[in-house]
DNA sequence: CTTGACTCCATACCTTGGTATAGGGCCTAT
DNA sequence: ATAGGCCCTATACCAAGGTATGGAGTCAAG
């Protein structure tokens, strides 16, 4: 009997069983031949394939895109430049995030600069900013 | 009839009326009294209470340190330090965000760079890295 | 008195990436 | 043949922050 049984796979991957079955479902692992007694039989490149995809997500990729990425890989006609297009798109991506927590850094670290850290609840100024804020920086030069 | 009908708070505050019910059930907001017909009327001061919520959210806090910063907020004993360290755990934590972000970009870009861009996907650095990648300088550095 | 706008409640649905559980079947060793 | 350890499917559940829907009640105007 070739082929890898779920849980073989499982282990060599690192991932627990119910998430192999969730990629199959979401087609990011291809629906294995079954043996008799309708088990999954896993080829070996099985491991392989979910290792990328643990990869990608490292990268910050969605379940979606890397299932993208797959076809792409998988599609002989694909162009290296299509792959890194998508990479760049992933770097706005990321930049445009972190855009958005570094301008919440900002604001909140201007508000602890402004509170002494001393006295009762009432004069706190960040919770006064929070009750009455209307501009805090968050909008020019973020 | 003293009191705003959920309508009239939704409307002055921008928010949706289902998201008022949810507060309430969150316990973000507070029960507000019933008229005759069951409808709930609310204080003015129910507007500013859901602003605030907003606005502790752009700042990146979950609802459920909002919930405690309100509590915090409505306790006389409390010290404005209390409110100043949430605010500094949650730099922290805006901060470890941004380096796991940081960490993707520096990967994604480093391979962006080794693709030419030109050829086939089968030779494509970035698909190659995904599949066999052993070590790309997530770890040290990062 | 009826229509339309509003509200009530309970419940389900959405996204993303899984995890958990129940009730059954398969396989191997003893 | 029976126990233990796998595996199968379907379904539910989790975080987080809502959004949507359905059926019923309320209220003011015409």
């Amino acid at each position: 009997m070739n082929g890898l049984k779920v849980g073989e796979v499982a282990n060599r991957a690192g991932v627990n069983i119910q998430t192999i079955h969730y990629y199959e479902r979401r087609g990011l692992l291809p629906k294995p031949p079954r043996t008799e007694g309708n088990y999954r039989a896993y080829p070996e490149d099985t491991v392989l394939r979910i290792r990328f995809i643990k990869r990608a997500q490292t990268l910050g990729f969605t379940l979606k895109e890397i299932t993208e990425l797959l076809a792409l890989k998988a599609e002989p006609d694909t162009q290296c430049a299509d792959v890194r297009e998508r990479a760049q798109a992933k770097v706005m991506d990321i930049e445009e995030r972190m855009r958005t927590l570094q301008a919440m850094r900002k604001a909140l670290t201007k508000l602890i600069d402004e509170c002494s850290g001393t006295g009762p609840v009432t004069e706190c100024p960040i919770l006064e900013a929070l009750d009455t804020e209307e501009e805090n920086g968050w909008h020019e030069s973020n």
